[in-house]
RNA sequence: CCGGAGGUAGUUCAGUUGGUAGAACGGGGGACUGUAAAUCCCUAUGUCGGUGGUUCAAGUCCGCCCCUCCGGACCA
């Protein structure tokens, strides 16, 4: 089975917040060369489904597209952000064992090949490619001090928060990372936007690990997913008409910090289902409607021929929906109500997740997850 | 390095002349809705930055230390 140049790029691009660099993306695939993709993650102890699902699924886009994929492993990004009390040697430990495996679970789930995943670890790259510093500096040189302070709310810092001086290496380094390990398309959820743009605009001025494929120049792809939304009441509510809902989106994405707010792909299936039912929800609301958007993001976009929602007779018997748009019509109306969406998205999560769940049962695997637990317990203690 | 202002609940802060630590928001639980929200009840918060001292008694007074913010100084 061997996909066309346009189904190559339909399969990348779909279900996407945008991409940077369309043309280029076209032009390599024409190539028919290898094409590298790449997309990082701090070291955490748990993933949240925006990376499960949002993120891991284009990863397995770009796997069917037959792009080379990596997971980059950001350890010393994981440091500078103060990930696991700052304690690099935890890092490293998560990083190595854990942490790799929760990804082949997680791709396994989505029905993708774990054998396809490569991994990079930051730390040893680093060590075994002394020259990434010079392309560090490069980036670093050929930006600017207040470009580097905007982009680094991706690192969930509120601004005017206390930060570092190490906190401003991250956006250098992330653009780095890209040049230094010959990546064509850097992808990240659109909240990587800025350091992505910061890395575009320097690419045509780095000359250590200038972005080169197929003997030409070539700026390095951004492919940016769908952030999720927080399932809590928005800030303001009700919204005011002249009010952006995609800044409000934004605004009120998922936060890992905040536990309410999140939900991770290790969450037992009656603490998903408590989540959701948790989730702001408004009778005939199409507005703002984070379960509704959940159910385009995740359910719509995978499930590209229609959904059932069973339900019993009192409430109207089952009732199928033949697209997202057939769904806001038929909420809108009031022929579906929240609770039907609820149960069926809580069941779909549940279903979605089993494999990865599955995954864990194997001793060797449960007990890195146990471990792991161990130390998020310790870490919590330190904390205190 | 000097000067100023700070450090109290998850967050923003209040805390009298020293006398058992508070509010709001957020969190948790319940009522009401076929969900959530809103509304109404109920509820838990904590090494008061650390340490030594004065005192019957210290968040509060004194000494030392740590940290944050602002300003100044230094800039061969």
């Amino acid at each position: 089975m061997t996909l066309s140049t346009q189904e190559r790029f339909d399969l990348i691009t779909n279900n996407l917040e945008e991409i940077i660099g369309a043309d280029e993306l076209k032009m390599m695939l024409e190539s028919g060369k290898e094409i590298n993709h790449y997309v990082g993650f701090e070291i955490s102890g748990k993933l949240h489904i925006g990376q499960a699902v949002m993120i891991m699924q284009k990863v397995k886009d770009l796997m069917d597209a037959g792009i080379k994929v990596h997971i980059f492993l950001a350890d010393w990004h994981s440091y500078l952000n103060d990930k696991f009390a700052g304690d690099l040697v935890l890092i490293k430990e998560v990083a190595d064992g854990y942490f790799k495996e929760i990804f082949k679970a997680a791709i396994l789930m989505l029905g993708g090949d774990p054998e396809k995943l490569n991994f990079i670890t930051a730390s040893e790259y680093y060590s075994s490619h002394p020259d990434f510093w010079l392309t560090f500096l490069e980036v670093s040189k050929n930006t600017t001090l207040s470009r580097i302070e905007r982009s680094i709310s991706i690192m969930g810092r509120e601004e005017g928060a206390a930060k570092d001086f190490g906190s401003l290496a991250y956006p250098p380094m992330q653009a780095a990372d890209i040049f230094a390990m010959n990546i064509q398309i850097a992808q990240g959820g659109i909240d990587q936007r800025k350091i992505h743009v910061i890395m575009r605009d320097t690419a045509d001025k780095i000359k250590t690990n200038a972005p080169m494929f197929d003997g030409k120049r070539v700026k390095p792809v951004a492919i940016h997913t769908k952030l999720l939304p927080s399932l809590a009441k928005p800030a303001i509510w009700p919204i005011p008409e002249d009010m952006d809902k995609r800044e409000l989106l934004n605004k009120g994405k998922m936060s890992k910090s905040d536990p309410n707010s999140a939900m991770f792909m290790m969450d037992d299936p009656q603490v998903i289902r408590k989540k959701i039912m948790k989730g702001f929800c408004m009778e005939k609301e199409i507005g703002y409607n984070p379960i509704l958007e959940w159910m385009d993001m995740i359910v719509f976009a995978r499930e590209t021929g229609g959904i059932t929602i069973e339900r019993p007779d009192e409430h109207g018997g089952n009732i199928s929906f033949a697209d997202y748009a057939d769904l806001q019509t038929k909420f809108e109306n009031g022929d579906v109500h929240p609770i039907d969406v609820k149960n069926y998205l809580a069941d779909y999560l549940i279903n979605l997740f089993a494999p990865a769940r599955a995954y864990f049962e194997e001793p060797s695997k449960k007990a890195m997850l146990e471990r792991v637990e161990e130390i998020l317990e310790i870490i919590s203690k330190k904390k205190k």
